[in-house]
DNA sequence: TCATAACCGAGACGGTACGTCTGGTCTTAGT
DNA sequence: ACTAAGACCAGACGTACCGTCTCGGTTATGA
């Protein structure tokens, strides 16, 4: 699933000869450089020579810097984008488990810094902003809802609320936190979180 | 409050020489060219340019982009960071009319915008997102804040809360929904949503 | 002789396994391009896609596009280097009668193109040169000095003079004019040349 | 006269502006660039690198490498373009002189592979061969012809030559012997030359 | 009051990176 | 096995902006 941003939109160098050493070394310098300079300062140019590859051969598989960070990330997250949240049939134990494995995430300053560019590029670029959206947010959501709606067959949630806004409540608040810096991102925090939004939505 | 940001780091030309003309036309370009290629895009050249003025001028009462843009913001909003909210005694209605205004002003193309670029910068530059977080973020996070009190005081929140907590209950999911473009941002929203938050918060 | 140049200096693939076709579409090609676009805006990679040839097929056989073109030169003219210049005992006639010729030949803009770029390659590419003196310019200056060595037998032409020089005194201001475009090149001004260098030499 | 070629053709920045400092850094550094690696290989980015200079200040002032080379070779001659020839009323030895004094000049290599560089340049670029006639061909020429008028007036050249020819009898045989490199090119060859080209002129 | 310092518009400067193009080499199917 | 196709590494191209640095010209105090 990683090339596909980049598969969409080019006029199709033939894959089958695209060199996995190149592609390897191109991504393994991208995630190196992000972070020592970070998203900003991190320079198409720079990624070339690191990875000992000529410019073309990056501009010939993915269209755009933040095309590359995208691979990266994918690469780094090593979990499919989309996989279903666990259900043990306590839904307050399982939330908390995601979001306590979430916040240790978001340590390893690779990730965070490359979230954050991802963050700061949806901003500035639709494009990227829907592949971003069809490939991660979506399918997440995604999963996060199917969870919620077993809790309501369960009874553990209300079943008049709109999923959409109840999985914000969640996702919500802990973004706000990373992004604005506004606190710290700890296991107490994320299970204050997780009962706090629950107890909206309890029956 | 608008060059606070510069002024704290230049060091110091004297301001009581400086142009209005010069200033205003510097703004107003800005505000021009952010509506028409967005911030990505926004050149300091572009802007001297438009607004016929020597680059230095900018660089004299600006550090960078970011602190250009930055004023245009605070210019465009008008009302003061930091304002208290409204107090009528029902906690509900009044956050609903604050989520309301708020809401409304996301729909001007040139907010939106100007907001996007700034949550763009924050994520890439720490000096500016300090800056955004003590002339924004910070007094309107305090503000907030307070009304919650004010609610504790009349039994209308729990005690037992953590208001910094509570805050982000409301401005997350808000900002996470605009930040991502998950869903539509209107009245029928903002409602939803402080009514399912406060069911979280109340004794 | 065409691919002397090239055969010289390659470590020999096995030439009989060589693919005629593609040696005369690549020349066909590089011939029509040549007429298209010049010498300066010849490529390699343009001659290949022309020729419906991989690059590499040209590489194998040539080692330039000096090379190439050289071949397309030889081609074109037919006729071999180092003929004997005709010899009907009155040497003003013979002289008149191809250097007419040669001024007719450089009427055809690709043979003009062709060796124009020739004269260019040779000051920036000493082997090239040298492959081009060896075997073009030395054996028709050969050719050259054994008509006016006939000539001085049959006393048309003082012995005291360095035939060297003697055949520099046609050729140069011919390849001068042509050269620098400082003036037309037809018959009448063959001739004139002729008459004129041969006031110099006669005894 | 240097800059003309550039001058004509730029959409003006303001000349008085100019930095003698750059201007001086970037024709040294190229100067210094053809005599190590010779024209071909002598690139823009290697002329900024070695000036500490922008690219940007280079294609300021110059539209091309050629123009550049072109200014290079005119600091190099130091004397003006179209500069009267001698005239002590023996043609013979002005011309001696002359030739002499030329034939040196082509000892330098920085000239030597100055001026093939350029006539490389004249046989691929046809407005650079015009900038070129314009500016040294044609007056030189004329300055040439000049004498020749003059030796006519004093009875030691036929008054029934083409004086355009007459030049090109000088010049021709010298220019051919040395952009194909056939012969040395030495004050015995020099003196022979202009000895030989008279006897054809006188009357 | 008028000299003089500062800001002003303008834009050249030394640089970095862009995205593209070509050169020459190496790899992969396919015939 | 040799070809055509074309991906690969390398690096120059000419352009766009960066942030700094002169240049005159024009205010607007403050001696």
């Amino acid at each position: 699933m990683a090339d596909n941003i980049a598969e969409q939109t080019r006029r199709t160098p033939n894959p089958r000869r695209r060199s996995q050493r190149a592609r390897n070394a191109i991504l393994d310098a991208a995630a190196e450089l992000l972070g020592e300079v970070g998203y900003a300062r991190l320079t198409m140019e720079a990624i070339a020579s690191r990875a000992r590859v000529g410019k073309q051969t990056i501009y010939r598989w993915w269209p755009s810097k933040a095309a590359v960070v995208f691979d990266v990330f994918t690469r780094l997250t090593g979990s499919e984008a989309g996989e279903p949240l666990p259900d043990t049939g306590d839904l307050a134990t399982d939330l908390k488990t995601v979001f306590r494995a979430t916040a240790d995430e978001f340590v390893d300053p690779t990730m965070d810094r490359t979230t954050r560019a991802f963050t700061a590029e949806i901003q500035n670029d639709e494009e990227f902003a829907l592949a971003v959206y069809e490939h991660l947010t979506r399918p997440n959501t995604e999963a996060f809802r199917n969870r919620l709606r077993s809790a309501q067959d369960s009874g553990q949630v209300r079943t008049d609320i709109d999923l959409d806004l109840a999985v914000e409540m969640f996702n919500g608040p802990f973004q706000h936190r990373w992004l604005l810096r506004t606190g710290p991102i700890d296991h107490a925090y994320t299970d204050a979180l997780v009962d706090t939004v629950l107890r909206a939505l309890r029956p």
